[in-house]
RNA sequence: GGAGGGGUAGCGUAAUUGGUAACGCAGUGGUCUUGAAAACCACCGCCUUCGGGCUUGCAGGUUCGAGUCCUGUCCCCUCCGCCA
């Protein structure tokens, strides 16, 4: 959520500022709602003044055993006025908010222009795109062939993406998870395991909603939501806490992701790369406004340095502001060389969510001494997604007989396994 | 799932028939001190257009006025049942 005083000051301005985003807001509208709320809440607070006054009166008159009926019959109509003065209110209320609620986050100032993933900025590139000398197999095809992913019998089970790991295939995720996770705590974030399911007002909190409820898995009779990312529970952890210890806190997490896809008919059908449930770990940290773009750039070493230690190639770009998510303030993607695709795919995008969520969740920290609390700045970004890792490491690491390479440092991980 | 009990400031506790949220501890700032402790003073839930408004898990209702009465709901505890 936007800050209505920065609404209320320059509705151009941050309208302009939006148009970076591709988004067309009419700020008109908040501002006529806010100025009328305003009036009407100083109405309702004159009154209410007036009635608290009354109130005191009648107690004090009835202590001393006098009568207090004219009193009490005058303040009735104030109460009604009260009352029908707040019924005209709610609803103005509520219209404001559910339109903040629909409002993305302002890009910051480095943010690219541009509409699509094709205007977004490459930062750097690691490693050399491999050069094979005989022909190669897409993951899903080495997957099946070595018998570690079953696509088939996932289908069975459960339906359309979705997958099953079967043996090394099952060891190589778990593997893939530990090594994150160590990596993450090395790097001092925190080890955490949360709950898949949250209740509604979490997923408003990181702001999946109201926007993107289709893409949320919902269950129905207990109303809960499946987890999109680990980013709802880790980012949700301190909402409606006023942060009293030292920032930054920094969590991990490996979780299951559950995602609808829905928009996405069509795309990605194959493989690993596209599922509606597919295991992530995260990275999560909450910062002081003044050190969050340098948190973001150590977020995205921390991500990077995994594809490093695998030695997996794979570029860093920043997004454009057409490319950005809803709360992202900027955003950077790392996408690593995918043979089967012959093109860099994303596998990692580590943000930087200003005080978007933080507004939302209302999070906020007071620093000791300091009278006034003020909002945190929350960061999110994959370690990295490790269906897409699995993808990625089959087919780079691809051999013309057909098995797979294990890199070095996931060994250990594989009781010394080289080769599946 | 059933029955009972409970939710008040970070923690622990108060609040006559409904009368407008109190106290202790912890914490913060200050006085004093070489420094510290102790003692003392102030602050010690949120917002504010600085008038004031809000705050007893949450949302409503009754009332001039609700921690207190009513309805719904969430969470916690105990017991029973079921269960990995």
């Amino acid at each position: 959520m936007l800050d209505i005083r920065r609404i209320r000051q320059e509705p151009e301005h941050i309208a302009k500022l939006l148009l970076k985003k591709h988004v067309v807001v009419d700020l008109d509208v908040v501002k006529q709602l806010d100025a009328k709320k305003r009036e009407i809440t100083l109405q309702i607070e004159r009154l209410k003044a007036q009635r608290n006054q009354a109130s005191e009166s009648v107690s004090q008159r009835k202590k001393r055993g006098e009568d207090a009926s004219d009193l009490i019959a005058d303040t009735r109509l104030v109460g009604e006025q009260i009352k029908e003065l707040e019924a005209s209110l709610a609803p103005i209320d509520e219209e404001l908010r559910q339109f903040l609620l629909t409002v993305p986050n302002i890009p910051l100032p480095q943010v690219p222009e541009g509409e699509t993933a094709d205007d977004n900025v490459e930062i750097h590139k690691f490693g050399e795109v491999p050069a094979f000398s005989f022909s190669t197999k897409a993951h899903w095809e080495i997957g099946e062939q070595l018998g570690i992913i079953d696509f088939e019998r996932a289908r069975k089970v459960s339906g359309s993406r979705f997958n099953i790991l079967a043996g090394m295939g099952a060891r190589l995720n778990r593997a893939l998870i530990s090594f994150m996770l160590d990596h993450a705590r090395e790097r001092g974030y925190q080890e955490m395991a949360t709950p898949y399911l949250v209740n509604e007002t979490s997923m408003f909190g990181t702001g999946q909603f109201p926007k993107f409820v289709e893409d949320a898995f919902h269950v129905v009779p207990h109303d809960y939501y499946l987890i999109p990312t680990a980013e709802v529970p880790l980012t949700n952890l301190y909402r409606d806490e006023i942060i009293t210890a030292e920032l930054p806190l920094k969590f991990t997490a490996y979780t299951a992701s559950f995602r609808a896809e829905a928009g996405a008919a069509g795309r990605d059908t194959r493989g690993l790369i596209r599922q509606h449930q597919f295991d992530k770990v995260e990275l999560v940290r909450i910062e002081q406004p003044e050190h969050s773009l340098t948190a973001l750039e150590e977020m995205l070493s921390d991500a990077e340095s995994l594809l490093e230690e695998m030695e997996l190639p794979y570029r860093t770009v920043m997004l454009c502001g057409g490319d950005m998510g809803f709360g992202q303030a900027l955003t950077y993607d790392i996408e690593v060389w995918m043979p089967s695709y012959g093109k860099y795919v994303e596998i990692s995008s580590v943000s930087n969510m200003t005080d978007f969520q933080a507004r939302r969740a209302n999070i906020r920290y007071r620093t000791t001494g300091a009278k006034k609390t003020e909002l945190v700045h929350t960061l999110n970004g994959s370690a990295l997604a490790v269906g897409r890792t699995i993808a990625a490491i089959l087919e780079n690491y691809q051999l013309q007989n057909g098995h797979v390479r294990i890199p070095d440092v996931i060994r250990p991980y594989l009781g010394g396994t080289d080769q599946i």
